[in-house]
DNA sequence: TCCATATCCTACCAGCACGGTCGGATTGCC
DNA sequence: GGCAATCCGACCGTGCTGGTAGGATATGGA
């Protein structure tokens, strides 16, 4: 019922990255002492969006990530899928070798998998909030807020 | 990102009750064997559903479980939120005494919390969801099937 | 050329929640 | 009284989560 904390590092880490400009790179190190979160967690989170094509990396001095795309162009379920594996609110969504019998659908069990239906319910719920939210959006009100605030 | 397994087997439980007639209780044995789950472990699922009101119980010899309301007036939202607690994608969420630096949302952080945006978003479709689906569609939905297994 | 700064990669670890078991107390029908 | 139930709390193995450690590799600058 709850995202991992991969998810909310993840997601700071490429609003961070959408609030610079793409020209140069950005360091993981400014991103966790701007963040205040632990630099080597960070490096397993960022090569997630990495391996996703999402941001692209420079090696060497000097070197760090900056976005694949534009940030209008990212939806934050690629982000969230990215970073959390497939968006499931049960495990037999994601899992279908159901060794555990957490889940008795269809085959031979007597009846259908009434649960089966909610969980689409829900987990349409959960992807149509991502697809309708890009990067974007996030930046802009991380930029609104900070604004308000020196106000 | 996923329901525990509480949630699955409570709502199967509730199913269960929703398609027998609430004139005499269902023990949870029968519910068990049913739909092959560990019975005392359902003890612990269904004493959530008790403390929220959503079933009544009988002890003794013939005693029992039934829906303390028609299906029809049971909205899913309660089940799961009576099974899971809180719903929340988010841990900061559901604990606001942020001990771990996972959200550094409003207070003096700098910028505001642009994942917060997110997660309540995200918030909003899984309890839209919740909220939109009753017991009795389940039920029905599990007659249904069962029909169209027999036929 | 050498050093500082980065990304990259893999192994490792402690804590804790989850799924589940067990034993027993209590209640109530026959 | 005995059996069938609900109730209650303690316990426990295992796997995942969040994080650390250590090093390999690449690259720009002095």
């Amino acid at each position: 019922m709850i995202f991992s904390s991969k998810a909310e590092y993840g997601v700071r880490l490429m609003v961070e990255l959408g609030r610079q400009s793409p020209e140069q790179p950005t360091s993981l190190k400014a991103i966790a002492d701007a963040e205040g979160l632990p630099l080597a967690y960070l490096e397993q989170v960022v090569a997630r969006l990495r391996k996703a094509g999402l941001v692209m990396s420079a090696r060497g001095a000097h070197g760090g990530y900056w976005l694949a795309r534009p940030a209008e162009d990212i939806a934050m379920v690629e982000v969230v899928q990215a970073l959390e594996g497939a968006i499931a609110p049960m495990e037999c969504f994601v899992h279908d070798h159901t060794e555990r019998v957490l889940c008795s659908h269809e085959p031979d069990a007597g009846r259908g998998c009434a649960t089966k239906l909610l969980w689409t319910r829900v987990q349409g719920g959960i992807i149509r909030s991502l697809q309708t939210t890009t990067l974007a959006e996030l930046v802009e009100f991380s930029r609104r807020t900070e604004l308000a605030r020196t106000a």
